[in-house]
RNA sequence: GGGUGAUUAGCUCAGCGGAAGAGCAUCUCGUUUACACCGAGAGGGUCGGGGGUUCGAACCCCUCAUCACCCA
């Protein structure tokens, strides 16, 4: 075949991935005896399409299974999606509003029929997406958190965690979000600033005459529901106070006035007024003290309960109103301040929060965290950047009871179910329920089931096990948990990383993965965090029409340095796109030699310097590239292979070798040029699956072998240290003459004849060997070495032991090169200072390590060798003037 | 208020105890048959400020400042 000229990688995308995917390699082997390496995806909500911190997460699992495929490793990647439950329910019933109905006309049947019937038609958009990045999970294992066996799971964990108490309905203060009638997690709550007042209002104290006391509060609305007030015990203005009572206003009631030293006796008043059943730290209190807990809200967020009767219905914010009308016409409005207060609203809906008071089901998440907790101080389970170790045991530390129950239809409905006095059975049938209240109650009764679905997370905390087939014994439970890695964003560490270790360890007895990669956000090139609302959206499949994948992939991967966010910007991407255009055309390049592989070429037998020394330079990239995703360390891994395929092959060895290609060493190097290239092929894979699999074809008959099925490669004995420095030196020669040239502007067209001084024997042997390639590289008309004076008009530099010498007598400006070489003799004189103070310095002579005082010794005398000979080049030239 | 991270070349970022690095941008030169999505070369930094530890600090410790995020 014949390469084009330029990389089209629309072109060959679809094609390769269609083949890879047929092939089989994505599967799994549980019978196989390849050391499994299991990956869990983060499963993408159903109802989302591709976005730029999915195309980071799953480039870089994507990355590592194929790296590890490659190192035959049985290779796991869980797919799967999660069902989303807030999230899919507000875009089915935006689509029936959108038609003129809603979900309680249609009924909880045909609703949920509805939103199945949306899942199947669009819920495979992501996985879609996904097969164009070129990410290879086991799709033949996929799964979804509401199916058939992950729903056996989910029951399954309920009843046991249930029978364990574990698992308990209570009455506590939730998250309402009165626009979806849902509770919502704590975690879904963000909190604004938002400039409001503080509220100051003077109560009667009972039996006292006259007396007031006051207190502030940012939520006048929720007095009709106050039980108490509070101050603190220490505090001189009100210790007489404790123990009488106040009369809260408007409703009359009589509360206590108590002492709780949680109160801070410098912000508002030193006062508190007390409604438990609408404020978290309140109810906190009201528990502490035994207050009575009196709602005054519905679940619309509407006055209701005992108050008086002109503001029953009334929404809060109007009740608010009418409530500081009313206060300051009975003068009990002391005082409005200016005061910026945290709101909280719901993430989903934007609405505004209310705590309530309800009946929920919580999990005892204390219990679950301790060996969670222990899991991670004692490393079983690692999070990599270590420091997010800390945000996870801060959280767990002090984490509260966890409610799973949501007032929605989309989800794991409750397993349980109420007899008509409200006792509450628990169980996995229905029949098994019924057999368990007929026990109960000694006859039939009918049931009633909780009508209420689980929180999203509950399931997905099972992920790791539940996907494998538990609660059945199946090979893949017992070969791929726990798994190996788990990647994933910061943002859901507490939500799906910390349940998942707490399920994990509680029904598997192990943690669900030794090692949790923690990548950053994703934001744009202004370091903004990319949202709709701004407009600031990168679409990653966007991108890959007008870059490719492959320059996708790599350049978050490149960027993917730990614990730092990453800035995308079209400009990376393109400049990775040329990386593949780059190996593009060295593959042409290749093409137009006839270099092909040679099954028959071995790299430990190549004879010709350049190619012992690319060989071992092939080995210093794959040892970089395991070290760096070993560690981990994505961007490091990219950096070597970029480097390594730019800057050393394609820069130096191929350049280098084509002088070569006229004598008798072209065999050698058209074999080793291949070889390498091939080497490039395997490692460059993981990271750039779609042109190295063009290409792997694309340079010879492979028989129809595919690359995503080839050997990860290792070069014993390649390392050659005598080449490699030999090549330094030939590259500091070349590098020198051309940098010399530019700098004393010798035009590119003049061919220089080069002297070259203080050769030793074996640079005499080098320079001979290299002749041609110096030649051409610097463009010389023919190299001396002799250690003649310098002729006259000459310009000088020092490599090493070498003076360089290049007459052009008719070019050159003296005064020029005065000056180049008096900057230089100056710059190499302060080096030399500086080391000499080094090594000058007792101390360090004392303390330091026997190399590097050594490697300064050898800085000193390379410096004043070269300040020595460059001198000497002054003089003599300021003579010839 | 508590915590975490960041502050290095014009920009975006690596490096995290022993000679300041990359990519992009800038400037010069270049139609030498792989590649102008290219090549050769150059300029550009008291590594946020101030202390300290060390023979030696961009890197460790303390402190301050600014920014970002998380939790109250």
């Amino acid at each position: 075949m014949t390469l084009e000229k330029t990389f089209d990688p629309a072109a060959i995308e679809s094609r390769h991935y269609d083949e890879w995917e047929k092939s089989g390699i994505f599967t799994a082997n549980p019978e196989g005896n390849g050391a499994p390496f299991t990956i869990m995806m983060p499963p993408p909500n159903v109802t989302g399409s591709l976005h730029m911190g999915h195309a980071l997460n799953m480039s870089l699992q994507d990355i590592l299974t194929r790296y590890y495929r490659m190192k035959g490793r049985d290779a796991l990647w869980m797919p799967g999606t999660d069902h989303a439950g807030i999230a899919t329910q507000m875009v089915v019933e935006r689509q029936l509003e959108a038609q003129g109905l809603n979900r309680k006309e249609m009924g909880r049947e045909k609703f949920l029929k509805r939103v199945w019937d949306w899942k199947a038609e669009s819920g495979g958009t992501i996985t879609r997406q996904l097969r164009k990045l070129g990410t290879t999970p086991d799709w033949s294992r996929e799964r979804f958190t509401m199916d058939e066996g992950l729903n056996k799971a989910v029951l399954k964990v309920f009843v046991q965690l249930y029978k364990e108490k574990l698992i308990y309905r209570d009455k506590r203060l939730v998250n309402w979000d009165p626009k979806l009638q849902t509770a919502v997690s704590d975690l879904e709550v963000e909190s604004r600033e938002t400039k409001s007042h503080m509220w100051h209002i003077a109560y009667e104290v009972e039996g006292a005459d006259a007396r007031t006391i006051t207190i502030a509060t940012t939520r006048p609305e929720t007095m009709l529901g106050d039980t108490a007030i509070v101050v603190n015990p220490n505090d001189e203005r009100f210790k007489d106070l404790i123990g009488k009572h106040a009369i809260v206003p408007i409703v009359g009631r009589i509360v206590p006035i108590i002492g709780d030293d949680y109160v801070d006796m410098e912000t508002g008043t030193g006062a508190m007024k007390v409604t438990p059943a609408h404020d978290f730290n309140d109810f906190n209190l009201g528990k502490r003290h035994d207050l009575p807990m009196i709602s005054v809200m519905d679940k619309f967020a509407k006055m209701t309960g005992e108050i008086p009767e002109e503001y029953l219905g009334l929404d809060r914010y109007v009740a608010r109103k009418k409530i500081l009308a009313e206060l300051e016409q009975i003068e009990a409005l002391v005082k409005v301040d200016d005061h910026v207060t945290k709101i909280p609203y719901s993430q989903r809906s934007d609405a505004v929060i209310e705590p309530l008071l309800t009946d929920q089901w919580y999990v005892d998440a204390q219990t679950l965290a301790k060996p969670a907790i222990e899991a991670v101080e004692t490393g079983k389970t690692k999070f990599v950047p270590q420091q997010w170790e800390n945000t996870y045991f801060a959280w767990m530390r002090s984490i509260e009871p966890w409610c799973i129950s949501r007032q929605l239809w989309w989800g794991h409905q409750i397993p349980a179910w109420y007899g008509p006095d409200g006792t509450i059975f628990v169980g996995e049938t229905e029949s098994d329920v019924q057999a368990q209240a007929d026990a109960h109650y000694g006859a039939p009764k009918t049931l009633t089931r909780d009508p209420d679905v689980l929180d999203t997370w509950f399931s997905s905390a099972l992920w790791p096990f539940s996907t494998l087939g538990w609660p059945e014994k199946t090979a893949d439970v017992a070969k791929y948990y726990p798994g190996d890695v788990l990647i994933t964003g910061f943002d859901i560490i507490f939500f799906w990383v910390a349940r998942m270790m707490m399920m994990g360890i509680h029904f598997m007895g192990d943690v669900p993965f030794k090692t949790v990669y923690m990548h950053a956000l994703v934001r744009d090139a202004k370091g903004q965090k990319m949202s709709k609302t701004k407009g600031n959206v990168i679409d990653p499949l966007d991108l890959t029409k007008q870059y490719g994948a492959d320059a996708v992939r790599f350049t978050l991967c490149a960027m993917a340095a730990q614990g730092r966010d990453i800035r995308m910007s079209d400009k990376r991407v393109e400049g990775y796109r040329n990386f593949a255009t780059k190996i593009w055309n060295a593959a042409r390049y290749l093409e137009m030699n006839n270099a092909r592989p040679d099954e028959s070429f071995d790299y430990k037998t190549t004879r010709h310097v350049l190619n012992q020394w690319i060989v071992g330079e092939t080995e210093k990239c794959r040892a970089n590239i395991e070290t760096a995703l070993g560690e981990y360390k994505f961007n490091a891994s990219a950096d070597a292979i970029y480097d390594f395929v730019w800057g050393t092959y394609c820069d130096w060895y191929l350049e280098l070798a084509k002088p070569l290609m006229d004598t008798d060493a072209a065999d050698e190097i058209r074999k080793t040029s291949a070889w390498v290239f091939d080497q490039i092929l395997l490692m460059l894979n993981p990271f750039m699956p779609f042109i190295t699999e063009e290409l792997y074809a694309g340079i010879t008959n492979r028989n129809g072998a595919r690359l995503i099925a080839a050997k990860w490669p290792e070069y014993p004995g390649a390392l050659n240290e005598a080449a490699a420095a030999e090549i330094k030196q030939l590259q500091s020669i070349i590098s020198d003459i051309r940098s010399v040239r530019t700098d004393m502007n010798v035009p590119v067209a003049a061919m220089l004849n080069l002297q070259i001084k203080g050769a030793s024997a074996a640079d005499r042997d080098m320079l001979a060997r290299h002749d041609a390639i110096i030649k051409r590289m610097a463009r010389l008309e023919a190299i001396k070495v002799t250690d003649d004076a310098a002729p006259k008009g000459a310009i000088q530099s020092v490599v090493g032991g070498l003076t360089l010498i290049l007459p052009v007598a008719d070019i050159i400006d003296i005064s020029k090169e005065k000056t180049r070489l008096s900057k230089e003799i100056e710059k190499q004189a302060s080096e030399l200072k500086k080391i000499e103070a080094k090594l000058g310095n007792a101390q360090f002579v004392a303390n330091a390590p026997e190399e590097i005082i050594a490697e300064q010794n050898a800085r000193k005398s390379e410096a004043q060798t070269i300040i020595t000979k460059l001198s000497a080049a002054l003089k003599a030239i300021g003579e010839a003037a």
